[in-house]
DNA sequence: GATATATTTCCAATATTCTAGAAATACCGA
DNA sequence: TCGGTATTTCTAGAATATTGGAAATATATC
């Protein structure tokens, strides 16, 4: 994963609303949750919940599909798990990627 | 970990000049660097380092030292640490924190 | 086609972030 | 105490984020 990826992936979780959204989604599991559904938890505007939403999908945190009239969220755990994969190799220890280390 | 903690911290690790910051501490390791020497190699004004140093610095990922006239900044590392546990437990899977699961 | 439900997009207001020059502060050595 | 280096704080402009009401769009059902 690229920093800059990893970057906007970070900053999608580091808002507390999204990354509330995304621990539902990930209670919920692989079955999803409605669009709706999510808002009435949430207790946010539709259009903001859409918002929000919208940032999640575009760093491939969530995925979006369509059952009728209604939209299906599920949390992509592939890519949160890369997420914590950058961030244990990169950014835990010095072990990895040591090259030019200077005081 | 509460949950506005690790938004402040993703958030803080969520903008690419943060994140190149903190990776650069993590490999200079326990010895650290010195703000001008970060400045030196990140490339910014030395306000703009400094305000992003604080940001870091405020939620707990990076700690700074005082030696003569420089200061040292070093990578919290515990803190990162938990950062990451709170991701994989909290936002990987549906194992943990299982309680009104609902599709 | 008409209607209803679910969700997004448009638009705008407010708030926050990012950046950096300039001034201020901290510390040291002579 | 003066001068020098290191760093922060002050200030401000531009960019971006957050929020939500209203209108538009998508899908289903009758």
């Amino acid at each position: 994963m690229k920093l800059d990826d990893a970057a906007a992936r970070l900053e999608a979780l580091g808002n507390p609303t999204r990354l509330a959204i995304y621990r539902t989604l990930v209670k919920v599991g692989e079955r999803g949750i409605a669009v709706g559904k999510l808002q009435a938890r949430m207790g946010a505007a539709a259009s903001t919940l859409s918002h929000h939403l919208q940032k999640l999908i575009q760093v491939g945190l969530v995925t979006q599909e369509r059952q009728a009239t209604t939209l299906i969220c599920r949390a992509n755990f592939p890519v949160m798990s890369g997420l914590v994969t950058y961030l244990t190799e990169e950014c835990c220890s010095e072990e990895k990627s040591c090259s030019a280390n200077a005081a």
